[in-house]
RNA sequence: GGAGGGGUAGCGAAGAGGUCAAACGCGGCAGACUGUAAAUCUGUUCCUUCGGGUUCUAUGGUUCAAAUCCAUAUCCCUCCA
């Protein structure tokens, strides 16, 4: 299979901007670029099933640039619904800082930061240099500008295009990129640097998107309520990870292994055929969980994650010492424990319910259980006596949620 | 600068003086079923010492009573200049 039947199997070809595109990427050793804007001082998996194609271009032979948007990310892209809220700069700046180095460590290409070529461009030679290329009537065309026309843009956002559009005309003149490869709602912003190019230099330049990767009911990949799923394994543990990817559904799961892993059709294939034949075994979600850890976090953590997933699903933790318990489960979430405390009191402290009513609710709902006990008392005392070797409570809030309680 | 329309819980959106802690939908969180799935069903979704307390952009005011009326401020949108 060819790099552009690759991805095309794997459904990561949304848009092309033109199809001399499929002969280039199949014959020629291209440069180029995937960029993001520094909304977070981390990534999140969003960004990484996006990011992945550069890995896998590379695999290909093309040269990958990642772009973080420490000037764009002071603009703000539009969004199709309303004005985003301006972040600090020192903010986005921390968060170039952030990104940049995990960029590095995770997919171990170059990282570029936009501001360093745009922050020295003056107003006139912006609007003399840049602006002059381009129609306003062309950029009021753009969805995600005719969108927003209803409910109202500032010409902060409606300029932010015009930015995306000169760094790639800057990054192909500087570093020979031809390519601009980004998630389906870029597809404005990368035919703007297209259409600049075109102006500017007479030249073309290509631009290729992929599509959102959706679960069943149409939410966004790693789309969690609450917090999102960050890539920095401090800030979401492998453990997380793993649960979240467990859990794909049947539909999407060999989607994401297309997708996410950089395994081949064929073993892709023999996978789909043993998941159906048994469903309930989740191998295909196993793999998936197995692939994207080791990438991420690498094979030791990927190993820890299992482990505890499967201590806490199959009630293994019942035989478990403290030992065991604070060895393995490191990554859970802590609770010092101090003294006696009612449960609903230590729900709160734990930080497990944001109130008392909330807490008094899953208890009486039968949600909260101390090592594997459910307890539906408010007023149970959780002592020191009875937690495991005198030391250690795993509390479970619902099916999956785990906190580890310790006196210490 | 002018004219108009708005700001209601995480979001969308009803409510237009008392019966409003505020309909409904989505989302969230739990429970049942299950495969840690999906679908479905059920409960719940401001705080509480369960007496009550604090909410509908903010501050004042009218009233026995205000999310609802008035004034001012503020933010957003539309149109005109």
């Amino acid at each position: 299979m060819n790099c552009f039947e690759d991805l095309k199997w794997r459904g990561l070809i949304k848009d092309v901007s033109s199809p001399l595109l499929e002969k280039k990427l199949n014959e020629e050793k291209l440069t180029f670029y995937i960029g993001t804007d520094p909304t977070a001082d981390s990534m999140h998996i969003g960004h990484f099933s996006s990011f992945l194609i550069a890995t896998r271009l590379a695999k290909y032979g093309h040269k990958p640039i990642l772009l973080i948007g420490g000037a764009t990310g002071l603009i703000g892209d539009p969004k199709p619904s309303v004005e985003r809220q301006m972040i600090t700069k020192e903010e986005v700046l921390k968060n170039v800082e952030g990104l940049k180095k995990q960029a590095k460590e995770i997919f171990g290409f170059e990282v570029v930061n936009n501001y360093d070529w745009i922050k020295d461009i003056n107003t006139i030679d912006f609007l003399r240099d840049y602006g002059k290329y381009i129609n306003v009537n062309y950029m009021l065309d753009k969805d995600i500008i005719a969108r927003r026309l209803e409910s109202g843009i500032t010409f902060c956002e409606f300029a932010y295009t015009l930015l995306q559009g000169l760094d790639f005309v800057h990054l192909y003149k500087d570093k020979g990129v031809t390519l601009q490869v980004a998630g389906s709602d870029q597809w404005g912003n990368i035919t703007t640097g297209i259409e600049l190019a075109r102006k500017m230099m007479d030249t073309e330049l290509f631009g290729m998107t992929m599509p959102l990767v959706l679960d069943a009911n149409g939410v966004k990949f790693g789309k969690t309520e609450g917090n999102a799923l960050w890539l920095d394994k401090n800030k979401t543990s492998s453990y997380e990870l793993y649960q979240y990817l467990i859990n794909s559904s049947d539909e999407c799961v060999i989607d994401y292994l297309k997708k996410l892993t950089f395994l081949t059709k064929e073993e892709i294939e023999e996978i789909e055929r043993k998941h159906n034949e048994n469903p309930e075994l989740r191998l295909a979600q196993k793999t998936l969980a197995k692939e994207v850890i080791t990438f991420l976090h690498g094979a030791d953590e990927y190993k820890k994650a299992e482990m505890m997933s499967e201590a806490l699903f199959t009630e293994a933790i019942n035989n478990l010492s403290s030992k065991d318990i604070l060895d393995n489960f490191k990554d859970m979430e802590k609770i010092i424990l101090k003294e006696d405390m009612k449960l609903e009191d230590l729900l709160i402290y734990g930080n497990i319910c944001s109130s008392k009513r909330e807490a008094r609710e899953l208890i009486n709902g039968n949600a909260i259980s101390l090592n594997n006990v459910k307890i539906n008392d408010c007023y149970y005392i959780v002592n020191k006596a009875q937690a495991i070797d005198n030391k250690v409570y795993l509390i479970k809030k619902g099916k999956k949620k785990y906190y580890l309680g310790i006196y210490e």
